[in-house]
DNA sequence: ACTCGTGAATGAAACGTTTCACGATCTCCA
DNA sequence: TGGAGATCGTGAAACGTTTCATTCACGAGT
């Protein structure tokens, strides 16, 4: 049963002073002098007092703490890039709040309306609707917001993304460069502007090197972006006779089910089917077939995103939307190596 | 420039109200009358109020949430853990937060400050220290705790792991089998209790089948169980010429490490150096050598701890500390396979 | 005509901080 | 001796909710 914990007045009173002192004591220890100083100190340890950060953020209406929605923890993508984010929150002082939307809309709005509840300063999301009213509103209601690894066409706010048509360009440039006439794209949604850039990339690619984009490219559109259902959707299309001599897949871990499927139907990676992947997760170097892909800097977009969004919390008057725009690389491996 | 955020008192002034029949229309909406319901909820939506949790929370004073720390995010062992947690609090009402130690204690003490600090009813969490002052101060206030993937040994909370003595002589035995007689440990910090007691396992399979644990086993202790370091140290290992034919490791993290290590000096796997990792995460089933691993029950985990704390928030008089332990299983793949 | 009961709304108190205008006390120097 | 600063402390107001005792209005029952 325990006692309620105690508050900045049982402090005042044990240690003989006011309530106003005591949290000058927290706040400007500066202003007191030594003596009282640490006679509070010595009550509040004698108490094991804890402010109520409730209390504080009410009286002072406003947070030191910024939210981070991110789509799929378990995508080393979004680890990287909240370890970006919280790098530049430590620097500049401020908390970060993570939230994993696991991308669904339900999970996405629920964290919305608890950091808005929160009077978080700022959000950082990778929304699953770029355009989403419930966004809007937030920004309305003066709530900075940047967007990561997306772009609002509309420009209503800061984003920090990719460049996926150069990354579409890359893969596909590689591919076909190795002789590749029939490549299998292995897609998340289309409605995901990334995923239909990077089609958008691959097939200006093929068209470089003067093929036609519609004979060469089939597209799979696979609604959830992880191992599981692209390994699922690749081996129903390998045990039916998949023609295709290369795919190219929207992230790693779905390049990690499509290599599943292959080798699991006996086919050889690269000699039957090379693969590109995307991303450059750490555990792609580490794969059966060590996998070709797309590195992002993703580090980067991490601390890029945060830092615009700290910029426009303290300069909310000034600040002018930006829209930062990264390169990927290409990183090759086993999976493309003939 | 945004307008501060209208408060309850806005609203009720718009709708022609009190205030507290706003609060009851937030809180209680059966208590008031249709009509003005409408009336107040119309008035909100034209303000755009959002209610401010810190006042809510100050006057309630207990909040509807528990904080979860994990050692690393990177680890998809602890994914799955929280995704466990964030199961059984959805059921319950509970919201989770979400804190990343990195294995660093200044973070793990300043996240359990600033969870203290909000009043979180309880905290799950894999600390650093199983016996810190920090924790036992929180646990001394009313704040209550469970281990998460660590035991007690004082026993005074509730705490889930899971056998690990089991685990190591799952491993030891299946290695013993395949006849090996030089097995190298790439374990954690032995201070942890879980690679101390995957060792005590371990020996004693070894010793089970006849041999000499001291003559068969080598202990390499790692500080960091990640795979860069676990490569770096086995690298230089194999390249002095390794004598071990079977490796144990700690994590698969590790495990895949020492698998980038040994394919990379030369040596086949197998063939040359059985590897046994531990935890089974999703990629080990894809790493470039299928890795045999011990499987843990992860999610299983984090649902039993949740279910833990909340019946401790719940009955904190008649509650009675428990230690919940599940048994690992051997999952064997190529990398063990002769 | 009167009480009584019921359903609905009110308004003030309380939660634990921080802030700030205002005293109190001391030191130093004319 | 008096007065000007400087240095420390004080105490009340304010932040936005929720709660709860109270009031109000109105119809039913005697």
């Amino acid at each position: 049963m325990s006692p309620m914990s105690p508050s900045i007045k049982d402090v005042a009173v044990r240690a003989g002073v006011s309530v106003g002192t005591v949290s000058n004591v927290l706040n400007h220890p500066e202003r007191v002098a030594e003596s009282t100083r640490t006679a509070v100190q010595s009550a509040i340890a004698a108490l094991g007092f804890v402010r109520n950060s409730s209390a504080a953020q009410l009286r002072a209406g406003t947070s030191r703490s910024i939210g981070l929605i991110v789509l799929d923890m378990a995508n080393p993508f979004f680890h990287d890039v909240a370890r970006g984010v919280e790098q530049v929150a430590d620097e500049l002082g401020y908390a970060v709040v993570l939230c994993n939307s696991d991308d669904q809309t339900s999970r996405e709005n629920r964290y919305l309306q608890v950091l808005e509840e929160q009077r978080v300063r700022g959000v950082l999301i990778t929304p699953i609707e770029v355009s989403s009213d419930r966004l809007d509103a937030l920004r309305r209601r003066g709530t900075p917001t940047v967007l990561v690894d997306r772009h609002d066409p509309r420009v209503n706010c800061c984003s920090v993304a990719v460049d996926d048509v150069v990354g579409g360009e890359l893969a596909g440039a590689h591919l076909v460069a190795q002789g590749h006439e029939r490549i299998v794209y292995f897609s998340g949604p289309l409605g995901l502007s990334q995923c239909a850039d990077r089609l958008t990339g691959l097939r200006r690619s093929v068209a470089a090197a003067g093929l036609d984009p519609d004979a060469v490219i089939e597209v799979v559109e696979i609604p959830v972006m992880n191992a599981r259902s692209t390994h699922d959707v690749a081996r129903a299309r390998f045990e039916q006779g998949e023609r295709a001599t290369a795919a190219f897949c929207a992230n790693d871990l779905m390049a990690l089910g499509v290599l599943r499927a292959a080798l699991s139907t006996g086919r050889r990676v690269p000699g039957d089917l090379a693969i590109v992947g995307y991303d450059d997760i750490e555990f792609a170097a580490d794969a059966a077939v060590p996998l070709t892909s797309i590195r992002q800097p993703t580090q980067q977009i991490g601390r890029a995103a945060a830092q615009l969004l700290v910029e426009e919390c303290d300069n909310p008057d000034t600040h002018a939307h930006q829209q930062v725009m990264f390169k990927p690389e290409l990183v090759t491996r086993e999976s493309t190596r003939h």
